[in-house]
DNA sequence: AAATGTCGCAACCGCTCTTAC
DNA sequence: AGTAAGAGCGGTTGCGACATT
């Protein structure tokens, strides 16, 4: 395309901080002329950049609407939440935060976010090791306290307990530091896997609907402490109310629930009802 | 007050994918 | 179909600000 990068002459671009004057340069010509392409743009702007530095700043810094300082508690569940459902893919999280850009959740995962986990998992480790010596003891005096169960008992305490010194110190009011999953943000985030919004057309949707009440918060929380923060947990006790088979589904998909799950036959474990209605998957 | 360590963020680098020729 | 350039993405680095010793 063009010519060949031999035959360019050789351009000192700048490197390192943008100046303001730089700044403005480059704002001033992207917001009157749209780029058609990056490396055009330095030339025309007047500056000793290259394009891909200059598309760069735009997009990490200049471009109106976006949001600086720190990240609100419920953009870090959705980063949380997120990367369990993607990994790394930050431009794929940028999508779901406006405002945000993705070298800012990689920068806030890196820095914040991946110690969190860390601390909480090193929690979990030393609760299933308190719940392997609990459980040894006490195996044979009752049945139905399974290490599993054992496990997300104990889970829970510790995380109450973290949540409630966390909540001295939370500003805003939150329940809880703890990345928690709000289901009706989560399915607002449109096109997580490349598709059409989840709420247009004739949806399979997930919603908090039609579960018991007792069974709504708990799946909630299962789904929320578990899922986000142990899976072994999660898959555990939402067994309870999702048949093995939807649960793997759900797990191994990465959430692909809105198309798949027509016509499966989900049973509420405590009332026996379906919890199936017309296409729509009620939680 | 100076030296050192840590943290957060902006920017660069290298790679892959897409597009145009 | 092959090739080169552009665009985008994720990983990494560098540096300034702040905290600690």
């Amino acid at each position: 395309m063009g010519i060949k990068s031999s035959d360019k002459p050789k351009l000192k671009h700048k490197k390192g901080l943008w100046s303001p004057e730089e700044d403005q340069r480059l704002r001033n010509y992207l917001l009157k002329h749209s780029h058609a392409c990056w490396s055009s743009v330095p030339v025309n702007a007047g500056l000793q950049r290259n394009g891909k530095s200059c598309r760069l700043r735009w997009i990490n810094y200049l471009r109106p609407g976006l949001k600086r300082g720190i990240f609100t508690v419920q953009e870090e569940e959705t980063i949380l939440t997120l990367h369990r459902l993607l990994g790394n893919k930050w431009s794929q999280m940028a999508q779901h935060l406006p405002g945000r850009t993705d070298n800012q959740i990689k920068n806030y995962w890196h820095s914040h976010l991946k110690k969190k986990l860390a601390k909480l998992e090193e929690m979990e480790a030393h609760i299933k090791t308190q719940c392997s010596t609990t459980t040894s003891r006490s195996e044979n005096t009752d049945s139905s306290v399974t290490s599993e169960n054992l496990s997300y008992e104990l889970l829970m305490n510790q995380m109450e307990k973290s949540s409630r010194q966390n909540n001295d110190l939370a500003e805003d009011g939150h329940k809880s530091s703890l990345p928690k999953l709000l289901f009706a943000e989560w399915l607002s985030l449109e096109n997580v896997h490349s598709r059409s919004s989840v709420n247009s057309g004739n949806e399979q949707v997930i919603s908090m609907a039609g579960f018991n009440n007792h069974n709504t918060s708990f799946v909630q929380d299962c789904f929320m402490n578990g899922y986000l923060l142990n899976e072994g947990a999660f898959r555990g006790d939402l067994r309870a109310g999702f048949s093995n088979d939807l649960m793997e589904e759900m797990l191994n998909s990465g959430f692909k629930i809105e198309d798949q799950i027509s016509g499966i036959e989900l049973v509420d474990s405590t009332s026996g009802h379906d919890i199936c209605n017309n296409d729509v998957l009620y939680i």
